[in-house]
DNA sequence: ACCAATGGTTCAAATAATGAACCGATAAGC
DNA sequence: GCTTATCGGTTCATTATTTGAACCATTGGT
């Protein structure tokens, strides 16, 4: 590995629960070098990647990267385009929303919107990671990943966050052939309990999967009217998402109306 | 330089007018030999840093950076917290508001507001540089940074945006003058033709100038009222936005309103 | 007063970065 | 239709950078 590869993954430390982190922390997560930690960080503050918290103390994310993030934005706008669809998408719904996308090999929520009906609603954070087992985002991406990438998804511990989580990766692949025919994918209590989330793959420019939209309810208030809306608007969003980003659903994606001429 | 910082640095040849550059450029751009930026952006596209546009072709920035950057948010919150101060202001005044971070040696805007009360307005672009002696929010910046900042920021050709831009460093450190005993600074189609700017410094929680707050309106609209009202507006919005990120003006900046007990 | 942390530093040894030349492919120039 | 230039990408001996064990100076706890 690289010095480069080894400095970036120094800021993939940095997640919710640790949004500072001091040398020595930061040596035993990496498994590195104390010195050739110190003098990476030390690069990446001159760079304005990091800076050190107060005066002299634990390291967090620098401002540079709220630029290159804006850049970012304004080549490939998916965050700006996505605000949006999940305003409507919450909106129609009456929950809680989200987009989340692959970055490498794990699945961060980064972006999503409030239900502005109810008072009590599914809260959410942005940079979280989902896990692919886990989430109904997670196996809607999984389901329509290359095989090689599910194995590596699926070839490890699954962690149960509640006692709902599906655990066993056979019962995991059987969901996936669901969802594959469906195109939709749900998870009622496996990542929070009582929150029934319903999720669609979203795809790119080159028929990728990138992520997935998703809609996430109380348990409580999935009546069967809601699960008869939800899938729908669901689908219609990530079919508006899709396309507002150049993006375009492979062909063994299930197309919710087929084009038929006549 | 180490090799981090050269990899990073490539990053910096990414903006607006370029979201997307080929291997030779880059290599012209950086001075760096072929090889030295493919290895380069080889790291950092496995990283999720860049990636590559269509199949085989220009590299531009990836979707790592929106990761970190929502971390960044999470840990201090400017953005976010100054989305309300900026639509509040931009409300207020009628006019354009943005926000422009120091990040490094450059200044960016990051953030801004439309007026939703005029057709006509000053358009912005997030992520775009701001000269120092060009604009208000530059202006403002350099009248409470630290001389030798001031001197590296002076010390070079000074661009001409407009004919209107004051391009002999004697006459800007004059300004700078008025600029620290007034606390706002102007700038009448220093940038842009028609723009008249004012900008107030934005000071982080350890007194240091880390920005700045402007209010952009085109020249024909600067009634008599409007030279009283932004001023007012901007000199509130900008206290406002340093309480709320936790930032404190130093002793030197003049205060609105000093304490005053009974 | 001690001990165990912390952030930061040193320097010879080991390793990774460098750059001139080279490839195959594509596209422009004549 | 031949030549030439440019593109992204690759090679490999030379070179310069990174590495890591040990070492400081401070700080905070007992």
């Amino acid at each position: 590995m690289g010095t480069v590869s080894k400095a970036l993954n120094l800021l993939t430390y940095f997640n919710h629960g640790r949004t500072e982190i001091g040398l020595s922390d930061l040596t035993r997560l990496s498994g590195l070098n104390k010195a050739t930690v110190f003098r990476l960080m030390t690069e990446l503050q001159d760079c304005g990647f990091v800076e050190q918290a107060n005066g002299d103390r634990a390291y967090r994310l620098g401002p540079q990267v709220l630029r290159l993030a804006a850049l970012r934005e304004a080549s490939v706008p998916i965050l700006s385009v996505s605000r949006r669809v999940l305003r409507d998408l919450s909106d129609e719904t009456g929950e809680t929303t989200h987009l989340s996308l692959l970055q490498g090999d794990q699945l961060n929520s980064l972006s999503h919107a409030y239900s502005r009906r109810h008072a009590t609603k599914v809260m959410m954070e942005d940079a979280e990671v989902l896990t692919f087992h886990g989430t109904s985002s997670g196996l809607a991406v999984l389901a329509f990943a290359d095989p090689g990438f599910v194995d590596g998804a699926l070839n490890q511990p699954l962690a149960a966050h509640t006692n709902a989580t599906v655990t066993d990766p056979n019962i995991v692949r059987e969901q996936l052939g669901l969802i594959r025919t469906s195109g939709l994918a749900q998870s009622i209590g496996g990542f929070e309990a009582d929150v029934h989330s319903h999720a669609v793959p979203i795809f790119g420019p080159n028929r990728d999967v990138i992520g997935a939209l998703a809609v996430a309810a109380p348990v409580s208030r999935m009546s069967d009217q809601q699960k008869e809306l939800i899938p729908a608007a669901l689908r219609r969003a990530g079919a508006a998402l899709i396309s507002r980003i150049g993006g375009s659903a492979p062909a063994s994606y299930p197309q919710a109306e087929p084009p038929h001429s006549n």
